[in-house]
DNA sequence: ACTATATAGTTCTACGTCGAACTTAATCAA
DNA sequence: TTGATTAAGTTCGACGTAGAACTATATAGT
């Protein structure tokens, strides 16, 4: 009698939120105050695949209104952490450089981070990442192209 | 030169956030006005756990500050979906009870999800949920554990 | 029984987040 | 070139979220 419950994506978006709020609340016990996760991501993403993009380029690569990476933008600026640029192709935009500063503290922050995750990377098996990682970005990728 | 970035943790991390978003984003697209995912949630949590419990058993299920939850509850509670009784056992307390329009809400609700997500069921196979849920278990419970 | 402490839930306040509207510049059409 | 449309970024307003303080009740210690 197969009161057929929803099906087991429910199950995984419902435990990903979850370690999503987790996630975000340690990340954000060890920064100063005021920093949220969003300014560490970003800092990440400039170090990752270079600096130098625009705005609306970050924005779309979190899947981000750009109105609010704005406002993430104007929080790293203020902290001395990036630098915005015109874009001397395109008028209407800018660019966003890091500043040495905005690289020592997302090393530090990663630093900070990597010892306070110590207890939890050793349970993590190299084997699971294999399959986990990929899996993610491929319900990631879905998710996003289920939004016309 | 091994500029030895962050341990894999952090990818994963880094895509739960972002699907964390997109999900909720797709789901309160199919949803009244002002109806958000913590809404949903508690439905869900009470129909397939039992309903009768106390808020704070459900913030803790949720791993969500229980000020946050009362407005939850409050908004459910204007809806007609859930009921607040006072707690026979403890004067402090109140019981949280699913009204049938709740039970319908919820429902209804999983159906058009689950329309929804049509395009992303078929691309999950049973062998990698049995893997990644069990692994997202895990990395929550881990991560419920570290903060102290 | 009495006092101190802990717990359930709410209120107050601050803030991150995001849709909508706006400004300015680029692109496209004729 | 001119006018219309699209794109980049900001501003404004509404709201969900969470820490801190508060009220009321329960529990523990003596």
């Amino acid at each position: 009698m197969p009161e057929h419950g929803p099906p087991p994506i429910f199950d995984l978006l419902n435990e990903i939120g979850i370690i999503s709020q987790l996630s975000r609340a340690a990340m954000e016990a060890r920064t100063p105050e005021g920093v949220v996760l969003p300014h560490f991501s970003v800092l990440n993403h400039l170090v990752r695949l270079g600096d130098g993009r625009t705005p609306l380029q970050i924005a779309r690569a979190f899947q981000m209104p750009k109105n609010s990476l704005t406002h993430t933008l104007s929080g790293l600026e203020a902290r001395g952490w990036i630098e915005m640029r015109p874009n001397p192709e395109d008028k209407r935009s800018k660019l966003v450089f890091l500043t040495d500063a905005g690289r020592a503290f997302r090393d530090d922050t990663i630093q900070s981070l990597a010892q306070d995750f110590q207890a939890i990377v050793p349970e993590i098996e190299p084997g699971e990442v294999e399959v986990v990682l990929p899996f993610l970005k491929k319900l990631r990728a879905l998710l996003d192209q289920r939004r016309d």
